[in-house]
DNA sequence: ATTCGTTATATCTTATTGAATATAACGATC
DNA sequence: GATCGTTATATTCAATAAGATATAACGAAT
């Protein structure tokens, strides 16, 4: 079967044709999830806030659960990537290390990289 | 800063340096995810073992997740993907549509094409 | 008619996840 | 030392997902 009579099937397999690639990139460390979407978004926004609460509350996610996602990555990294301190002039608050502001960058531009593949797939269906 | 020096700070965050790129693709329809790794081995397996119950032992999945995952796909595709009968021989028994082959062969060719931006992507944290 | 393994379905229980709430510790500022 | 907003943690409740079990319907073969 040739590859434009293969599309053109898959293309009627839906009813309505909005058919599309999507997936998901992550980084692994000793084969576990490490490092996603979800967190750099966190990241971002306690950069932003200085704060793991304000950032959870722009996610529109609890505080625990953004602490425990925190809680992770600073365990599995090697070095923390938010410092927090409590108390304080305003009770305290959180900053990203360097290192989180380079698995930001990096991430990225991952998903710029991801994004061309995934439109280019995409562009296979149709 | 320039990008080798970041991939090298990168490749320190995690104290051992097993990282690695990694990701999921699927297809979508209608913004509704429709067709990941999970069905097409399930599919693959019911053209290989000719049943729903025996392809989903051989996943150790139950057969009710199997059978609801099979009927959302029959329900989101314009023609099903897996044609089923019940009664006769040996109790029935389901078989693959010419389109879920097809949609086999076309996320294999993808994954193949994903496998390798992986590996272009992991790469660059070496 | 009985047997067979399968599909199809309902029900119940269990496990996991997430949300909600409460509270102690913290330390600069006043 | 009282106040403040935050981190850190425990506990409880609700919702969702997953698993286990049971059973009817089916139809070819015997």
């Amino acid at each position: 079967m040739k590859s434009n009579e293969m599309d053109k099937a898959i293309k009627d397999i839906l009813a309505n044709g909005a058919l599309k690639v999507n997936g998901s990139l992550w980084v692994e460390g000793n084969g576990k999830r490490f490092f996603g979407p979800g967190p750099v978004e966190l990241l971002e926004l306690i950069q932003e806030t200085g704060s793991i609460n304000q950032a959870a509350k722009k996610m529109k996610m609890s505080y625990k659960k953004a602490w425990e996602l925190i809680n992770n990555l600073n365990n599995m990294s090697g070095s923390p990537l938010v410092i927090t301190s409590t108390g304080g002039d305003n009770g305290g608050g959180s900053a990203i290390s360097e290192e989180a502001r380079q698995l930001i960058a990096y991430h990225r531009e991952l998903r710029v990289r991801f994004s061309k593949f995934l439109e280019e797939e995409t562009q296979r269906l149709k």
